[in-house]
Parts: structure tokens; C-alpha cells; sequence
DNA sequence: CTGTATGATGTAAACGCTTACAGTAAGCGC
DNA sequence: GCGCTTACTGTAAGCGTTTACATCATACAG
């Protein structure tokens, strides 16, 4: 295929009238090279357009330098800033980035396990799994075997502790519902959950309850449905809600996509926001300020639990301890979609 | 750090009494083994829990079956697509997918050329090059040594031919423009341009000066500003426009998180949309149609674009010719930011 | 029965690097 | 000058695969 084969350490060494080791070292910086000799080999690893092979480099040293980031999906607006937050840090860490959706893997006639062969203990030094998108069993075998893991946005399964990092939804919410009724007097909150295999939507619900609770309104199933923290499915919920025709007059979507699926439903229905309904969502994408009227939300760090999990899992892959659970803080952001103004 | 040391090929094929060989050709199925060691070795490979190392089989192989995906930064709800696209498709192929930002890549102080260190030539068999993520000088030298390369969203330099695959971009403008001249009567059209380095940018802009011509409408460099494909870049222009005092009745975005900006600028200084003034993106991400009003814009197949590109890349490392120019349709979506109903 | 394909298997040499180990030279205290 | 560090550098043995080549049955034509 490649015109020119490609030029070897070996080359370089010779180039350079030096041992290949000395070389290397120089490339890793794992031991002092001579000043003269660096220039030297540096001047000849210019003139051949050297670079490393690195799977000679992880054959050797047995480490790939490489970090695996198992999505269940790469949709909707949640996405991009993970992946941003995890590449930057990963980058930054020296470790390349190996992406993969285990839902498009399922489809797949491969099918299940493919991304065990293409991601596991041997391509990879760690695996950020982000929530829903691995099988108990499997997060089992990776703990059993020690192998590095760090789980995003959900929490470590009982059976064992595998360090988790996510956000303060309970609280953030909490403070959400908290100002709908306090401030805007709603007291019969629509709430769209997310899907069920999804720790956010069960920390969303109870955040949901508590605060209901605490202000003393009774919690009504007729008021709940699942959004799924998609926009499309979130309008769907909508729409069988209003077709229900109970009362409400605030709604709290489970997260921004679904809050503008959520509008749109109440928009084509003729409701007016916030008047009719405040809706409310969660996590603070870009788009929520974006909608009309713009949306009152909890900002969620979504970048920087991303980049902070990089973090955990480089430091796992050095042999250092981490925290079993790290919770980022979210905070309330008042817009115009709740009646704020 | 990992417990077990891991079985090798040479484990399986002791116990199984043959030799590494044969368990190689069993397992690539590179040539034919008996039923019998067939089973055996099946058998073995159970019991070892045995995975291949992929760094040894790159090694060895000069393969690494996988891809590599430039991209300038991740952000915007563009890249879901893109990424989505690509990712889906490289699976299907049997190829991992290493993504790279490389701007997060230049701010780091390790700097410039890192992305080839982590991605060039030996750590994957192709890469995807998306538009103004690579100098002409690094994509020159990967065209010189025959490296397997598509670029998205990016015309082939002129002094040499890369694959490159995009949308329809001109003509898809041209129908755009021409929806609001011919069917809403607008003739003071506002451009949002795109970044300068940017190939859809070059052809947007052509498209828009081909309809006003065809109109007998002058270009007029006052309508003209720099949204920067970006939600905040574009509110920021619009802004700038509003405050020259300049007579416009329409918008014409870039794409649609410019459209969105600039729709936001509008709003502030009061105008409506679409009375005052129409506003059309470009793209059709999922957003466009979350807007409100909804956004008039032309469809433009990202994702598809993105599995193409995967398949032609798939194909040049296959060894087969591939087109030198790809341009996948594009549609005009009318909803009401035009004016339309 | 010999000669020759044919098909399945084994042997061992790469693949390009890292790193343990073994020097070697220079500096220093005495 | 001697011995002991200190600071580099070189030699060569892996790392776990793939694969060219050799080998060895077996089958079949003549």
C-alpha cells in the first residue's frame, strides 16, 4: 500500500551513529541522553520523518497508551460535550482515544461481545463506560480481573465497587421543583423520566418526591411518564399526558431534550410557556438557551465529569487509589421558561 | 496491575497440542484447519479465556484495523452525526475508531504534530479528515507516502487528489435563496458566512451570489458578516448587522446553530421572525426543527456522508480505486422561518 | 510402483520496539 | 594512583503474533 517503507528506530540509531536503546530513551525520556547525541538523533528522526510504531511500542512495553469510551449511543445534544471533555483530558494525559457505541454493535450481526475484541484489556489501559451501555456481567469480569474502569453517570453495581463519577441530581433537582412551587406557586408537576436502566432518572425522581414532599403535595402517577431524555420521545409523553386531560400546570421533562420535545407538544396543543405550564428541564446544553422562551434548567458539568473521569482512570492505570464515588455540583439556572423573568 | 497474566497463542497451542500456526490460521481463518484441531483449539481458546493481543497482531500483520477521525474540535451538535456516522459504519467494517480533536491538540503544550504521533501513519490504516482539522503541508506528505486518507466537508487540494466527500453545498444554497426571493418576495438578504478556511463556506457563499444574480439582485458587502458556523459567533454578527441601521428582510444563516444565534440577536432587538425578517440555516440538524418559528434549511445527509466516507476509506485500504469526488444531495426543508406556513 | 499434485501442519524468522544487564569513561576523595 | 561513584551508552533478549517455507501424508494418474 505505502510507497516508502518506513524508517525504523534502527535507522534512526544508525543514522545517528547510536545504539537503538539510546534512542529510545531519548524518545521516551525514560533515562538522560547527552546533549550532544540528542541532537543528533533528533536531527535524524527530522530527516527520516520518523515517528514510533505503536503497536511495536505496546508489544514492548505492554502498555497502549490508549483509553476506551463505551457509549450506548452517540445521539442527541448530551453527547458532544463528553466527548469533548474526555478527549481534551485524555490528550492532555498522552492517551489516545478509542470511541465505541455498544448499541450500534448490538444491531450488528457481530453482535454482542464484538466490543470486548475491540476495546478490552489488550487495545486499551482503562475504559470510561458511560451509563446503559455495559452488562453487569461484563463490569464483573473487568473488576474481577482489575482491569482500570471508570463508570460515567452511573452508579457502581452493589456486588462490588468499581469508582463511579457523576452528578448532584438529586439536589439539583430538589432545587428545580423547589423553586416551581416556592416561587411560582406549580403544585401539579408533570415529570417525563428517563429510561429506566439509567441511574440520573432514578436520582431525578427522588429529588422529584422529595421535594413534593417536603411542601406537602401528594406524588399523583397520573402526572409521570417517560420522556426517555430524548426530545422525540419527550414530545410523545407530552402528548399523552394532554390527552389524558388532567390538570397540571408545570412540567419537569427529566432533561433539556426532552424539555424541548416537551414544548413543542404543549406549543402545537396551544398551550402558552410559562403561563399555561412552566417547563423546566435539566443539564444545561447549549440549546436550552436557545429555546423559546429560554429554558430554566440545573446546569450539569457535563465536560468536566467527562474530563474529570479521564482523570480517575489515568490515575487508576498508574496504580493509584480513587475515590468510589465522586458527585460534581450542580447548580439552578433560572430562565424564562418557569416564569422568571 | 491486571491479576492473571494473560494466556498467549502459544498457551492455546500447547494445550491443544498443535502449534501457534495453526491456531493463527484458525483463528484468522487465513487458511483451512481439520474439524478435529478445529475443536480442539475452539475448545482451548474456551478454557484459556484467550483474547489475541492486538498490539502483536498489528506487529506482526502491519495492520491495525482501525480508523482514525480528525476533526477540528468537537462541539456543536454537528459532530454527533458525523460521529455517529462514522462510528456505526467502522464497526460494521470491523474497524476501531480513534478520534482526534486537533485543536485541543494545539492548545496543549505539547503542541502541534502530536496528532500524528497518536493517529498517523502506524496506529491506523486510513484516516478521515475532516475540514480544517490538517495543514495542506501534513496532508501532502500523507498523499506522497500513499496513506489511505477521505476528507469530509473539504475539496482535494489542487495540486494533488484526495478523496473528499461533501454535500451538495451550492446548489442546495441556490434553492434556499431563491425559496426566499421567488416565493417571499425578499431581496435585502443578510449572509452569516462560515469560517474562511472552511470548503462549504466557499460554496454557501457561491450558491447565495448565483441565486441574487440570477435575480438581477446586487451582492451587497454590507449584508455580509462572519457567523462562523457557531450559535454564539452568529449572535454576535447579527448584532453587528443590526447595528449598522442597514435595511434587510431576511437571514441566511450559514447553517442552522448560526441561524439559531442569529435568530436570538433578532429577537433581543425585537424583531419577529419571519415578518421583519426570514431566517434559513443550513444543515437541518435535529435543532432546526426545535426552533421556534421552526427553521426553513436545506437537508444536508451528515451522517451519510460520514458512513460514505468510512466506506470509500474502507476501500482505498482494500486497495481499490475510489471516486476523487463525492457530493451527496441536498433538499430545501421549508418550515415557517421563511415565511412559509 | 513411481512420480506428482494436493492439503494440512509445523518451524522459525521476522515485525519494531523496550529494557535488564553489562559495560565504559570521567570525576572525586584519599 | 586506586577504588568508588556517577552518568551515560551499548548489547541483546524478549513482547505475542503472522507467514514464507519446509515437511509430510495422502491420493491419484500412468
Amino acid at each position: 500500500m505505502l510507497n516508502h517503507k518506513r524508517p525504523t528506530i534502527d535507522d534512526v540509531a544508525r543514522l545517528a551513529g547510536l545504539s537503538t536503546a539510546t534512542v529510545s530513551r531519548f524518545i521516551n525520556g525514560s533515562a538522560v541522553v547527552s546533549a550532544e547525541r540528542a541532537a543528533k538523533i533528533k536531527a535524524a528522526i527530522q530527516e527520516l520523518h520518523y515517528t514510533p510504531h505503536l503497536a511495536a511500542q505496546m508489544l514492548a512495553s505492554n502498555k497502549t497508551r490508549a483509553i476506551g469510551l463505551l457509549l450506548p449511543t452517540i445521539s442527541g445534544a448530551f453527547f458532544a460535550p463528553v466527548l469533548r471533555g474526555v478527549e481534551t483530558r485524555a490528550i492532555e494525559k498522552g492517551y489516545s482515544l478509542l470511541v465505541h457505541s455498544t448499541q450500534a454493535q448490538a444491531q450488528n450481526a457481530a453482535g454482542k461481545g464484538t466490543f470486548k475484541k475491540i476495546l478490552a484489556e489488550h487495545n486499551t489501559d482503562g475504559l470510561l463506560i458511560f451509563a446503559a451501555s455495559v452488562d453487569a456481567t461484563e463490569l464483573s469480569r473487568l473488576h474481577s480481573i482489575g482491569f482500570p474502569v471508570v463508570l460515567l453517570h452511573q452508579a457502581s453495581p452493589k456486588e462490588f465497587s468499581l469508582p463511579a463519577i457523576t452528578v448532584e441530581n438529586k439536589n439539583g433537582v430538589r432545587a428545580l421543583i423547589d423553586h416551581l412551587i416556592e416561587d411560582h406557586q406549580r403544585r401539579r408537576i408533570v415529570q417525563l423520566r428517563g429510561p429506566e436502566n439509567h441511574d440520573d432518572t432514578y436520582w431525578r425522581d427522588l429529588g422529584y418526591r422529595q421535594s413534593l414532599e417536603a411542601h406537602g403535595i401528594p406524588y399523583e402517577a397520573d402526572l409521570i411518564e417517560t420522556g426517555g431524555f430524548n426530545t422525540e420521545q419527550a414530545r410523545q409523553a407530552m402528548r399523552r399526558i394532554l390527552t389524558r386531560g388532567i390538570h397540571f400546570d408545570a412540567v419537569f421533562a427529566g432533561d433539556d431534550e426532552s424539555a424541548s420535545g416537551a414544548m413543542m407538544a404543549l406549543r402545537e396543543a396551544g398551550w402558552r410557556i410559562p403561563q399555561d405550564a412552566a417547563v423546566v428541564g435539566f443539564d444545561d446544553l447549549n440549546l436550552a438557551e436557545h429555546l423559546t422562551p429560554p429554558l430554566t434548567t440545573v446546569h450539569s458539568p457535563i465536560e468536566q465529569v467527562a474530563s474529570e473521569a479521564v482523570e480517575l482512570l489515568v490515575k487508576q492505570i498508574g496504580g493509584e487509589a480513587v475515590p468510589a464515588e465522586t458527585l460534581l455540583p450542580t447548580y439552578l439556572v433560572r430562565r424564562n421558561s418557569c416564569g422568571c423573568s
